[in-house]
DNA sequence: AGCACGCCGACT
DNA sequence: GTCGGCGTGCTC
């Protein structure tokens, strides 16, 4: 460490969130600032963001240099962020002003603490007494100290807000600023948590302990639905706050559920910090900065909660870590899974990687020794997994536009008749899969991507489930235009539930899916709503599988479980199994039994009877063997590069100068497949191609990639992404 | 990312 | 002649 605070002059470098490849020299402004300073700058003709990075270069013409304007009001970067920045940039790939934007995405960090005003009892009397201004006052004296906003203590005293004004001139009630970005009120690690099994106390106890070691380690913490990961891994975050450090608990944006943030609260007496993609920009301002000063001991959130600025973060636990979601998809691609345990490691503290069906990265990290293994397996309360069983599809006969099989239904009959819930689960969103024409056998497609469209009868319209283009249903069809042939082919969730309303008439019906709410918070009361009660059958869509107690619901039927099996994408068979195990988890998860039946049409693949067998194990060694005898991903390493523009010719002619030129890469003995179109090859009229890269385990192939790409210059709107360990790899 | 500069086509 | 298309390059 060389410097950490400039004087007045001094040259230092600033990192700018503008997309440069590289920080550029300023002149400190009056006062000097410190290292890591969140700074203003200008650029052009235009006022940045920035943070200090380190001492100024000195290589450009010192007449050009100009100063910082301002240093904003806020805690400086710490160097354990600017370190996992920097980390996590050269891991991915992605410039450092991408990852500086990661780390500032609360909206005005430049401006001074928001200030709002705020009502107290004052010491003057009025000269004339009025019955509102009696309430007002009476209101007041029963609260003490307290302080109110303007429209609180309007609405609660029942007087309009200009009497309140009317005091305030008369000195009766006083009027104060207060800033508007209030500390988080502190946990209370302490209170007592829910009675814990032995086994359950046992991995808890683990856990605080090695939070209390101060070092770095990560768990796996495998353990069925119910079997509570979720009590044990509190366990571990009060074991954080003890030690005064801070805690965060990452879950899938889906699984952030108020009922998840209840059981916090109940268990630390206070609400923690939440971090969504709904949140507010007052909301996300708040957190930001209180995190920022240590005022938020607690945060809850989604992915991007990784980069917000910890001062003494403990503990990251990442729920559901198998969750794909966890991987960003567009614009910086993380897997905030391994940032959590990279971010981790440069601080001394601990990770918990939680899950029912952890993926295969995580499972071989602990056979390999990396991470620490904690199996939970008595369930907590009577409750026991469901029992599974598979519906030959191949016996049901069913006629082609009916998908619950007579097998099905009738065990759906039992469950209603003993007042219980059902469940359909359907990994398809929309009306029908397919539209196409039964007199020239045309298929509509997106115009921008080369996707199917997809019926949406809800919204009575056709959806690319790549972009989000919709477009009317034709009358007649685009291609041959006879007029009324346009056929719905295949199910999706909304189809399936019309067949529910015929199958089950006396029985509420709803469905559940990620497109039919106008906003997630619609449709996490929606799923509130239902758990308590608010439906017999339930049709779902993944979104389901996701972290939802239904106490009462005590059969799941997977319609379609060879959904994923095919292709040859060897994640598929991960994906397939995490999901039918989480989905038959939602059954009897309460005091009640509860059963699982899968159709498919084929019984005997491996990945069906592992799930029936209920032997993890065995699956993940089999699935490890395959990965191992293909050297892909966690037994070799992976990267995609998908080149993009708006001509196709143009696309390939870059990816053909990349594929031709490989030196680079075969200094570190890396191969290079393609290029191909990509999974998705058009989205939004850009066509994509990809690129594989595939090389050893232990090479260092995000240096050798860079030198690679370095030889081309994109001209136009030519685009290059790097995904390093990329989801699907086929 | 913006924004200026600059070098070629179709207009007053 | 010049208005304006967007390709290329710069910002400390």
């Amino acid at each position: 460490m060389t410097h950490s605070f400039f004087d007045e002059g001094a040259l230092v470098a600033v990192l700018t969130t503008q997309p440069l490849d590289r920080a550029l020299d300023y002149k400190a402004p009056e006062g000097g600032c410190h290292l890591g300073a969140f700074v203003e700058v200008p650029l052009g003709p235009r006022k940045v963001l920035g943070v200090v990075w380190g001492p100024g270069k000195g290589d450009y013409d010192y007449a050009k240099i100009r100063s910082v304007i301002r240093v904003l009001d806020a805690a400086p970067m710490r160097l354990e962020m600017r370190d996992f920045l920097q980390k996590a940039a050269a891991y991915t790939l992605t410039p450092m002003p991408a990852m500086l934007r990661l780390a500032t995405r609360a909206p005005g960090l430049g401006d001074p603490p928001s200030m709002r005003k705020i009502y107290r009892r004052g010491f003057g009397v009025p000269d004339r007494m009025t019955d509102a201004r009696r309430r007002v006052l009476d209101f007041l004296a029963d609260y003490g100290d307290l302080s109110f906003t303007l429209k609180e203590l309007a609405e609660l005293s029942g007087v309009t807000p200009s009497v309140v004004k009317g005091l305030v001139t008369k000195g009766a009630v006083a009027e104060e600023d207060s800033p508007r970005d209030l500390p988080f009120p502190p946990m209370d690690p302490n209170l007592p948590g829910k009675a814990l099994t032995a086994d359950q106390a046992d991995a808890a106890g683990k856990i605080a302990a090695a939070v209390a070691s101060g070092a770095y380690g990560t768990t796996l913490l495998r353990g069925v639905t119910g079997s509570g990961k979720t009590e044990v891994y509190l366990e571990a975050v009060a074991a954080a706050l003890r030690a005064g450090r801070q805690a965060l608990v990452l879950l899938p944006e889906i699984a952030l559920t108020a009922e998840f943030l209840k059981r916090v609260e109940i268990r630390f007496g206070a609400r923690p910090a939440e971090w969504h993609s709904g949140a507010t920009m007052t909301e996300r301002r708040r957190i930001w900065r209180m995190v920022g000063q240590g005022n938020a001991q607690l945060v809850i959130g989604a992915r991007s909660a990784l980069f917000l600025p910890y001062q003494n973060l403990g503990l990251i636990v990442v729920d559901e870590e198998h969750d794909t979601s966890y991987k960003q998809e567009d614009g910086v691609l993380y897997n905030a899974r391994d940032m959590a345990v990279l971010r981790a490691s440069l601080l001394g503290a601990q990770v918990v990687l939680a899950s029912a069906t952890p993926s295969l990265e995580s499972w071989a990290n602990a056979e390999s020794g990396k991470y620490t293994r904690l199996d939970l397996e008595a369930r907590f309360g009577p409750a026991v997994m469901p029992t599974m069983k598979t519906i030959d599809m191949r016996n049901e006969k069913l006629p082609s536009d009916r998908w619950v099989s007579d097998t099905l239904k009738r065990a759906v009959d039992a469950r209603l008749d003993a007042g219980e819930q059902a469940m359909l689960f359907l990994n398809r969103r929309g009306y029908a899969p397919i539209t196409l024409c039964r007199a020239c056998g045309h298929q509509v497609g997106c115009d921008q991507c080369d996707a199917r469209m997809v019926e949406h009868r809800f919204l009575k319209r056709l959806m690319c489930h790549q972009c989000g283009e919709t477009k009317p249903m034709p009358d007649k069809c685009p291609s041959c235009d006879a007029e009324g042939r346009m056929a719905a082919v295949g199910p999706g969730v909304e189809r399936l539930g019309e067949e529910a309303v015929k199958l089950f008439p006396d029985a509420r019906v709803a469905v559940l899916s990620s497109d039919m709410y106008g906003s997630a918070r619609a449709l996490k009361a929606e799923i509130e709503g239902i758990a308590a009660g608010g439906a017999d059958v339930i049709i779902g869509t993944q979104l389901v599988a996701k972290g939802h107690n239904f106490p009462n619901l005590t059969l799941v039927g997977v319609i379609d479980a060879d959904l994923g099996l095919q292709g040859s994408d060897l994640r598929a068979a991960e994906r397939t199994f995490q999901l039918m195990r989480q989905v038959a988890g939602r059954a009897g998860r309460a005091e009640k039994h509860g059963t699982a039946l899968l159709q498919t049409y084929q019984p005997d693949h491996p990945v069906i009877r592992a799930i029936l067998a209920g032997d993890e194990e065995g699956f993940w060694r089999a699935e490890a063997a395959e990965r191992e005898q293909a050297g892909v991903p966690p037994y070799g390493r992976m990267a995609g590069i998908i080149l993009s523009g708006p001509d196709v010719g143009q696309v390939f002619e870059v990816a053909n100068v990349l594929a031709r030129n490989t030196a680079a890469l075969a200094r570190v003995g890396a191969q290079v497949y393609g290029p191909a179109p990509a999974p998705i090859a058009r989205i939004r009229g850009r066509h994509r191609v990809r690129l594989l890269v595939k090389a050893g385990k232990g090479v260092a192939l995000q240096g050798a990639i860079a030198q690679w790409i370095g030889q081309v210059r994109l001209k136009g709107d030519l685009r290059l992404a790097v995904d390093i360990d990329p989801q699907s790899f086929y």
